[in-house]
RNA sequence: GCCCCCAUCGUCUAGUGGACUAGGAUACCGGAUUCUCAGUCCGGCGACCGGGGUUCGACUCCCCGUGGGGGUACCA
């Protein structure tokens, strides 16, 4: 009979998503879809100090981004509910009952300053720092008497003292940990609330979770998790333990490296499509020399056995280009929908611009998608289109507008274009070679500086096209603003100019 | 410190004992494109961490180093 694949994304709410964890939720969903599996959401909130009920819609949000989807969760319910862990609290108490009752968890009165002691002196000693077991054995007199002084208790589970834990990891081969190096794990904090790994193990089986797919960083712990489920009469779900994403210096991805939270990178204008793409060729391969690959082939090319197991560095300028190649291939109306709230967020567009505007808009996206990588530099390389008020480059300055033949040139062009009737790349390219023709110079010579007057800058798409783009009363109005600068020497390159 | 994992161009990776003069992509550099370039096309640079084995033959398998990473929490 065929298993029903069942995955989990199990995020702790702590304030944001990074793109870490987005990688995680991706592999998971790609498994899921793939197998005809079900995708779970699980918020583990038992670090109560740190989660934060905003961080659930910073989730939802990153993952919808990503267009991944799931079958269970907090809003869409589902036969396991409730799917956050701070709503099962009685659910983990029989089952640390169930391993009080098995002799395999007692209460610990330790103090954390006690604990930390004892790491101290072990530390000291050479040995490996861990919970020295202490209050293993106490009686209830010792118990009753601690309660007496005042102290608080909380609950470890008895780990096995020797032997070995192997842990089959779909990915990362066999792996084998000694049970004497582990001191017993907290599995229900004096607060009450029960620790990651007796809640991770409770609920992957009572979900009924056939594949934990998660970062590395939980190989370690899966020892413990191993050992629960034992103790626990519990079948062990399958391990796969994806490889960390590294920042720049090779250090595990963290708020230190900048932009790592999934907002970030859609703020700075990244498509999902292209960060899907690019987050799935993170550790795994299709085996082909394709790169750009649409969510359909991922899906059907996507294994498990296929994912490497060293990690990888999250290489922005990567990212950027196929960024780029997305851009570059959408469709204009498609593409203009996520840059207008860009474009809103830095003013350059209003809040609820008219039929005829958002068309202009999409003409504009459209001769410019070929050189963007990001669509957040549509507000500075593209700022022209939208507002008089742009820098002229130090490029533009010293190579076009701070020459004394600029001006009557500019001023030539702003009086011709004034005149047209009709305000189309055509006519405006005849304007421009006819100007150029005229005074017998060779028609670089009159678009370089038109475009520096318009634009600011020496680069960028069509000069016609991007002209007509414009309000020809705009346009003109800039030749005579730059003309007039020019002519009055204000527009010399200026000192802090770098090195081209 | 201790435990575990990892190791091919700067980066993402292909490669599963002979197909390797090690392939692709990105980044970088150069040329072309005369309406610019941060766009496009073409080209170039650039790697099997080191040492031992095993084998007729190692990038590939084993061991030892080295380097990097993760863990070592009443965080997940």
């Amino acid at each position: 009979m065929a298993e029903q694949i069942r995955v989990r994304f199990a995020p702790a709410p702590t304030g944001y998503m990074h793109i870490g964890n987005l990688h995680t939720a991706l592999f998971n969903w790609l498994f899921a879809r793939q197998q005809g599996g079900a995708m779970v959401l699980r918020i583990e909130d038992t670090d109560e100090l740190r989660s934060t009920p905003e961080a659930l819609g910073v989730v939802y949000d990153g993952l919808r981004w990503l267009g991944l989807d799931w079958d269970e969760g907090p809003n869409v319910g589902g036969p396991y509910r409730p799917y956050v862990q701070s709503e099962r609290l009685e659910i983990y108490q029989a089952y640390v009952q169930k391993l009080v009752d098995a002799g395999r968890a007692y209460e610990c009165f330790c103090t954390p300053e006690e604990l930390e002691e004892q790491r101290q002196l072990m530390r000291a000693r050479g040995v490996p720092p861990r919970y020295d077991g202490r209050c293993r054995d106490l009686t209830e007199e010792d118990k009753q008497r601690r309660r007496e002084e005042g102290r608080e208790s909380c609950t470890r589970f008895r780990v096995k003292e020797t032997g070995n834990t192997i842990i089959n990891d779909i990915i990362q081969g066999e792996v084998t940990y000694d049970n004497a190096l582990i001191g017993d794990p907290v599995i229900v904090k004096t607060s009450g609330y029960p620790t990651y790994h007796l809640a991770v193990v409770v609920d992957d089986h009572l979900m009924e979770i056939t594949h934990v797919i998660r970062a590395v960083e939980h190989l370690p712990n899966t020892q413990i998790h191993l050992q629960l489920q034992q103790a626990l009469d519990i079948e062990p779900p399958r391990y796969a333990h994806l490889p960390l994403i590294l920042g720049e210096d090779r250090t595990k991805l963290s708020k230190r490296h900048g932009a790592v939270a999934v907002t970030d990178y859609a703020a700075q204008g990244f498509l999902p499509e292209a960060m899907f793409n690019f987050l799935a060729l993170l550790g795994w391969s299709p085996g082909s020399e394709e790169e750009i690959l649409s969510r359909q082939q991922i899906l059907e090319r996507f294994s498990l056995e296929a994912c490497g197991s060293s990690p990888s560095v999250f290489d922005v300028a990567k990212a950027e280009w196929m960024n780029g190649e997305y851009v570059n291939r959408a469709d204009p109306q498609y593409l203009a929908d996520w840059v207008l709230p860009i474009l809103q967020e830095a003013d350059l567009m209003e809040a609820e611009p008219s039929h005829q505007r958002q068309q202009w808009l999409v003409a504009v996206v459209e001769l410019m998608q070929s050189r963007v990588k990001l669509l957040s530099t549509f507000t500075t390389w593209a700022r022209y289109f939208f507002t008089d008020d742009f820098e002229y480059e130090n490029r533009a300055r010293r190579e076009w507008l701070n020459d004394a033949q600029t001006p009557p040139k500019l001023t030539a062009l702003a009086n011709r274009l004034e005149a047209l009737s009709a305000w189309t790349p055509d006519t405006i390219e005849g304007t421009v070679r006819g100007l150029a023709d005229e005074l017998g110079l060779s028609a670089a010579k009159v678009i370089h500086p038109c475009r520096a007057a318009v634009t600011g800058t020496t680069i960028g798409p069509s000069l016609f096209h991007l002209m007509a783009l414009i309000d020809q009363s705009a346009v003109v109005g800039r030749l005579r603003r730059a003309a007039d600068l020019s002519a009055a020497s204000e527009l010399q390159p200026s000192g802090d100019e770098e090195s081209q």
